[in-house]
DNA sequence: CGTCTTTGACCGGCGC
DNA sequence: GCGCCGGTCAAAGACG
């Protein structure tokens, strides 16, 4: 019930929704690993310069919901918070572990 | 105009 | 030795 996901004629994988936080990323690609069970996983790399951050994200073709974040390496800035405030800091600086989103997120349409 | 995103192709490493 | 997979880069197109 998305507005990607008419329920049309198109099976394929629209732009799938990812929980954005606190870090800009920028996405350099992505590749269907067949070695996990057939499923998507997108490249994300921290859009700062002098920030080795990496970002992996993977889903299934048939649960879009159900997107897994890998969070890797750790950015040499601080959080390039989207949001204005909010967001417990303590416990969202750690960005160096992976995380299970299961959230939609109407990102960029 | 600038910026950002997406896709394809290429390469390296590892396994058998 | 060869094949396969994963990972990254580049370019083009589209949009604000």
């Amino acid at each position: 019930m998305s507005e990607e996901q008419k329920g049309g004629d198109d099976d394929q994988i629209p732009t799938i929704t990812i929980p954005q936080d606190e870090y800009e990323w920028t996405k350099y690609g992505q590749k269907l690993i067949k070695g996990i069970g057939n499923k998507y996983r997108s490249y994300f790399r921290c859009k700062k310069k002098d920030c080795g951050a990496k970002k992996k994200v993977e889903w299934a073709p048939s649960n879009p919901s159900t997107v897994r974040v890998l969070y890797e390496g750790n950015h040499n800035h601080q959080c390039a918070r989207i949001d204005s405030d909010e967001v417990d800091e303590d416990a969202m600086i750690q960005a160096n572990q992976y995380d299970l989103a299961t959230q939609i997120f109407g990102s960029r349409n």
